[in-house]
DNA sequence: ATTTTACTTCGAGTATACTTGAAGTAAAAT
DNA sequence: ATTTTACTTCAAGTATACTCGAAGTAAAAT
C-alpha cells in the first residue's frame, strides 16, 4: 500500500515564489487569511491550497482590495459558500479593476508625454535651439 | 488701462474638481507639495498654475509615487530644473508603470475568470446541473 | 444683533500594512 | 561539543497618508 506524500513548502520557498517577507506570510496567517497550515517539527509547510489561496491573496491585494475586504471574501467563500455574497464582492472589485485600468492606461499616456516633453527639453538645451512648448504635449499622442 | 484679473478657486472648488478633501489640499500644502498659494482675506485662492500641480500629483500618486518621491520629482523640476535628475526620476517611474500596467492586465483576466466561476457555480446550484471544475477556467479567455 | 457657514492654523490622533525585537528551539555545520 | 542557521511565538514599533479636534476669524444669513 502507497501511501502518498503531499508535497510542502518551507516559509522560506514560499517568500522567495511570490516575493513576499516571511514576515508578511506570518503577518497573514494571524490575521486568518491563511490557515492550518500544517507545521513539521515546529516549522510551517505550505501546501498547494496554500499557495492557491496566497496567488489569490496577491492578485486582489494588487488590484486595490484591502486585507480587511480580502478577509470578507474568503469568508463568503470558505465554509459552505454564500455564493450570493461572493459574487457581489467579486462583481464589485471587478468594476473596480476596470475602472482602475482605465484611470491608469490614461495616466500613462500622460507620463508618457511628460517623459517626452523633458526629454525634448533636454536636447532643446543641449543644441541651443527652442524650447518646446507643453500645449503642443497636452494632448497629443504618441 | 485694464487690469487682467486672474481667475482663482476656493478651497472647497478644488476639492470638488480633483475629488480630493480640503484637509489632504492643506495637507499637501504642509508638504510643500504645493506653495505659494495666495491668500485673499485668509481664504485660499488657487490659480491653473495649482490646478495643473495638483493635476500632476494626482497622476503620479494614482500611479504609485510616494508623496516624498513627488516632492523629490518637483525639486528637480522646479528651481532651475536639474533636467538630467527630472528625466531620470520620469523614465523610472514610467517604467514602473509600464509594469503596473502589464500586472494590472493580467490581475484583470484573473478576476474575469474568477467571477464567471462563481457565477457558474450559482447557476449550476440553481439548476441542478453539474458544478463547473476550477481547472476549466484557470487558463481560459474569456 | 447674533447665529450660521465656511473657512483659518496647529497639533495630535488614526488606519492600514507591515516590520522589528526579544527570547526560545532544534537541526545542520564546523 | 559548540556555533551557526533557520526557523518559532508574541508584543511592540514604524511608515505612509491622511484625518480630526480645538480654537479662532470673518462674511453672509436670519
Amino acid at each position: 500500500m502507497k501511501t502518498a506524500t503531499v508535497k510542502t513548502y518551507s516559509i522560506t520557498e514560499v517568500s522567495k515564489m511570490y516575493h513576499l517577507p516571511t514576515t508578511t506570510l506570518r503577518y497573514y496567517e494571524d490575521l486568518g487569511l491563511l490557515y492550518d497550515i500544517p507545521r513539521i517539527k515546529g516549522r510551517r509547510a505550505y501546501t498547494q491550497a496554500h499557495l492557491n489561496r496566497l496567488g489569490a491573496i496577491c492578485c486582489f491585494k494588487d488590484t486595490g482590495m484591502t486585507l480587511k475586504e480580502l478577509q470578507e471574501l474568503f469568508d463568503a467563500q470558505d465554509d459552505d459558500a454564500d455564493l450570493d455574497k461572493t459574487c457581489a464582492i467579486l462583481d464589485n472589485h471587478y468594476k473596480r479593476v476596470l475602472e482602475q485600468l482605465a484611470l491608469l492606461k490614461k495616466n500613462e499616456r500622460h507620463i508618457k508625454r511628460k517623459v517626452r516633453f523633458y526629454h525634448d527639453i533636454r536636447s532643446a538645451k543641449e543644441n541651443h535651439s527652442k524650447l518646446p512648448d507643453w500645449d503642443d504635449y497636452r494632448d497629443r499622442e504618441f
